[in-house]
DNA sequence: CGCATATTCAACCATCCGGTTGACGATCCC
DNA sequence: GGGATCGTCAACCGGATGGTTGAATATGCG
């Protein structure tokens, strides 16, 4: 069951916290590599990891001494949904997507879907 | 021009604003009209109101001595478009939107899409 | 065993957030 | 002009948030 929508949202609220949902999107993937490209402490990110996973956004799964983070689009789907609500705009374009994708990625640091790297910061 | 994420998923983040936007929904409204359900004071519905605005996800206009409210669905659509990336859930199901209204509606202090009244809190 | 790796815990800090109250500036209208 | 209404500003408060560091807990490996 996904979490509650003020959850949800104020886990997005986070650049790096998105960030760390776009990598997930790749694959699932250590806490130690998670925080790979950012340059902040590794409780930070553990910390980031526990919003994400409280929020539903992720679960974490440990094998071994590694707790491995898998992307979880239920809660994702849960505020897209209530977003819908607001129907007056238009249904999903996907070039719309690819150009927001192409805008923040010219610059990273205006809205974070890139991983925060040193020289952002 | 749309905000950026952080600012539109933050003010999201909370139930009374949400409620806000949802009573906007239906139509465009005055400060003090907004602040009416809310067991509140002004002054904190008009910060709120200040958050969305930056957040642009409305926009106000003060005609004599009453400020309009306006829902603006750009920012949202901003939102909506990133979650989109994540697209491994499917496409819109309206039906999913429904089922979740009642759900919300059934227990308002959940998620918050009724505006919150005294009773609630 | 004993060391290195993976992750969290705990304490701490600065800042932000959501709320309050009281004073203030505009505007309408008698 | 002067009172009522609309809305914001400023100061304050408690609690959450995002980060740090250092110690602690597992787990894997030679």
């Amino acid at each position: 069951m996904p979490a509650n929508l003020d959850a949800i949202f104020a886990a997005l609220a986070d650049p790096t916290r998105r960030s760390i949902l776009t990598m997930l999107l790749e694959d699932d993937m250590a806490v130690t590599d998670v925080a790979d490209p950012f340059h902040m402490s590794l409780a930070a990110i553990s910390k980031h990891l526990s919003v994400l996973a409280e929020a539903g956004l992720i679960t974490q799964e440990k094998r071994g001494r590694v707790k491995w983070c898998k992307l979880e689009p239920d809660a994702l789907r849960t505020a897209s949904v209530w977003m819908r609500g607001f129907g007056q705009f238009d249904p999903l374009d996907l070039d719309d997507f690819e150009r927001f994708l192409s805008a923040e990625l010219a610059q990273p640091e205006a809205g974070g879907l890139a991983p925060r790297t040193p020289e952002d910061i």
